[in-house]
DNA sequence: GTCTATACGAGGATAGAC
DNA sequence: GTCTATCCTCGTATAGAC
């Protein structure tokens, strides 16, 4: 084994990235800023991360994949499709801060990087799928991948609205409406 | 008059700044790139705004009052409520470069001043408004408002996930999985 | 691994002349 | 209104010692 402990400032660093990536996205933040919050010192962090671009990576990947792993979890618990996918809907979120990893999208650093942009992109065509192959078990074969796009969309939207009216309940208002519209047929069309 | 043909430099460096803010964002924008894309000079630059802010406020308001308008005349067109809910939602939309204002959320030069955030904030809400009094007016007095919020929501979602791929079609896919659901039990439930 | 010192361009202006 | 010169801080490192 080369390190005893497993790093400890290296997870400090990276923790304190995720959490002001999150806030303030990766462009607004400096290597400055996450030894601040992280308290680690400069010769340290550059040690650890020669670049701000290797930080950016290892911090998005590994939001991207716990993410994805929260939202398997969900998606594939036990009970009925339908059920799931409404707890999938209907958790709870911190709309107000935004989308961790959507709010990406808008980030000039990670868009114009290509191992960055595809980690963005690859969650949210994960995501689509873990969703779309609910909707094909609860029944709804016809439109499954459409569907699943409009869910994920929802939410993605329900974070852009929250954030930017300041307001979680709009987040819950998009959510509600597009249930309402997901089970209007339910009891004739598709199984439960 | 104080001015004889309505400011030249002015409206350059203000479409400049639209064309940028869109792309890249506020944040990643600096005056120094305003400068270069509307070709006006740097006396000139802080002649007309001062500060970042003043630029940032013009432009955005500017943004956000076009779009507003945009949206109006379409959801309050002549034809069915129906058929305009559709067409609002299939318009053609760059979705690739995202939403010019959805983008802001992300961006903590807007978060960060109230008077931007507040005009960011605003657009949605009266956007919401909009496309609410078309779903009333359809018969769907019910949950109008959260199935407002839903369309709404839909569109943002349809951009950020568009634009995280890089492909038009996810955005297309989320507005049709939305729609099937939304027509799913017309015939029988509501006003077409 | 971590520390301190140093570097250089970019961001966001201000000052004063024309 | 527009131009050029100047300013100070921050972002993003690099260098070398401990």
């Amino acid at each position: 084994m080369t390190t005893a402990t497993s790093n400890q400032s290296r997870d400090r660093i990276v923790s304190a990235a995720q959490k002001l990536f999150w806030r303030d996205g990766v462009t607004a933040t400096s290597p400055r800023d996450i030894m601040g919050e992280s308290g680690v010192g400069q010769g340290s962090f550059y040690h650890h991360f020669p670049t701000k671009h290797d930080l950016a990576f290892t911090a998005i990947s590994d939001t991207v994949t716990s993410s994805l792993m929260a939202a398997r979890l969900q998606l594939q618990s036990e009970g009925r499709a339908y059920d799931r996918l409404v707890a999938y809907l209907t958790r709870e979120r911190d709309a107000v801060f935004g989308c961790k990893i959507g709010r990406l999208t808008a980030d000039p650093t990670v868009m114009t990087d290509n191992d960055l942009a595809m980690t963005v992109s690859s969650y949210f065509t994960d995501l689509t799928v873990l969703v779309r192959d609910v909707l094909i078990e609860q029944g709804r074969v016809e439109s499954a991948t459409d569907i699943a796009h409009a869910v994920v969309a929802v939410v993605q939207g329900g974070y852009v609205m929250a954030k930017a009216t300041e307001n979680p309940d709009v987040m819950r208002a998009a959510v509600r409406g597009f249930l309402a519209l997901l089970s209007e047929g339910l009891e004739t069309s598709h199984e439960q």
